[in-house]
DNA sequence: GTGGTCTAGACCACC
DNA sequence: GTGGTCTAGACCACA
């Protein structure tokens, strides 16, 4: 599994590297049950505290995108969100109008922004609950 | 220019404030050399604390949002953004990604938010410059 | 807010402290809305470093039990479970199988411990749904 | 004597063991004297490394839930409580009360939480010594 | 070996 | 003033 540190960035360490592993699992590139890094691994791997890497693992628990076992590691858990329909609607929307508002402000046109939404679209893994919907995409 | 503070979501408030008057832009709702509310005059309307309201004031000046003359008001200035445009494509493709991840991890199917998107794609206002603007970027 | 930290006790401290405002609230002496102790003033008050403080704070944030606005303070939040039904009732039931077990093992007879349950049962601040069930026990 | 791990729960293996022999007895499945599975043999079974079962005999044994006699294996032993009665009543309160506040934090109501405990109650086998045991105590 | 807890202290963002 | 992040390092529990 590769992540990256952007020190530049002013998203907090322990942030960008849940947000990695999200990706990744995202992305279908780890799968159910699969191990990550240790906590030390990631730590030297990285040159970044084992403290922050280990918040990074906690905040991946508590939203129930892996598990972890004291002296065993940390491992890919099941899928679940555990917010209802209506939050989870909500929060997306936001997210959509931030990104909007973003778009419009660095004047980026409707079309092009279509487009990046649309290589994003079939770029991601995402969970297709009918059969025979999108296999041709990814 | 009506803005709404929710002290209980966990993004800072001057953030919350910028962000309303950046969505009020976006949307068309405020057009260029509006004059935004004083300082003092959104502080006690709110009750928040002014140095609150003029970080985020300063926040929009900033990022081009805003011009603020001294001793006049602050006023809705030209939409262009200061970023290289290779920078403002990573950017935006940052936060559509972000979108991607975590919609995935909310277990909201592809065909759903698509529909949201279009939805918000309708109701922004696009600065639409013709049909000729970003085909040949790659 | 009275709290009191048993460091013999092989319980982590930060759980210890996260019990007792759980445990405040469950009794009914604080209510929504009450700001809980500053991290440095429980800090120096517990003679405890405030970053295990924070993470307490932290872990009550998590369950819904607290928010903390940054610059400002923790508060008690509205009571609200986002586990589902079956996993709430699966975790109590396991939890009454334990003291069960636990009570055997001390050689504790039923009456005796029916007679504790029922104390706690009183002198607990439950949320009643229908009108006129349980005033006379607390 | 069956038992199963849930390697997803958070409870440490060797405890998991331990609860489910002590819960057993408790039971009444259980009698004094009965043999328990070799270490080698439960390790076996459960794909578990044998310290791991080591340690929760050595717990169980510390508890005087079992004993073990070198060379021969492991017994249930008589079931005494080796704690003074005072400080077996204060733990015993102490999980009574953690439990009512699980319950009110999971929104359980008095009467659900009651009908629970009964069934509990009636579920288990306890040392009823006779009616006059503790009624003049506390 | 693994992760978890706790301490001590620096620095930053927010109000 | 408030909490949040990150580092450094000690010690413990678990497999």
């Amino acid at each position: 599994m590769l992540i990256q540190i952007d020190h530049g960035c002013d998203r907090p360490v322990y942030l960008q590297i849940a947000d990695q592993v999200k990706r990744d699992v995202a992305l279908g590139r780890v799968a159910e049950g699969d191990r990550l890094p240790t906590v030390r691994e990631l730590s030297s791997r990285l040159v970044i505290n084992p403290n922050t890497i280990a918040k990074a693992y906690r905040e991946l628990e508590h939203q129930g995108i892996i598990i972890t076992r004291p002296g065993s590691g940390s491992y890919i858990a099941q899928g679940s969100s555990r917010l209802s329909e209506a939050v989870r609607e909500k929060l997306i929307r936001e997210q959509i109008d931030r990104l909007m508002v973003e778009a419009i402000h660095m004047q980026i046109d409707r079309r092009q922004l279509f487009g990046w939404i649309e290589e994003a679209l079939a770029k991601f893994k995402f969970p297709e609950k009918g059969a025979g919907d999108g296999e041709d995409r990814g």
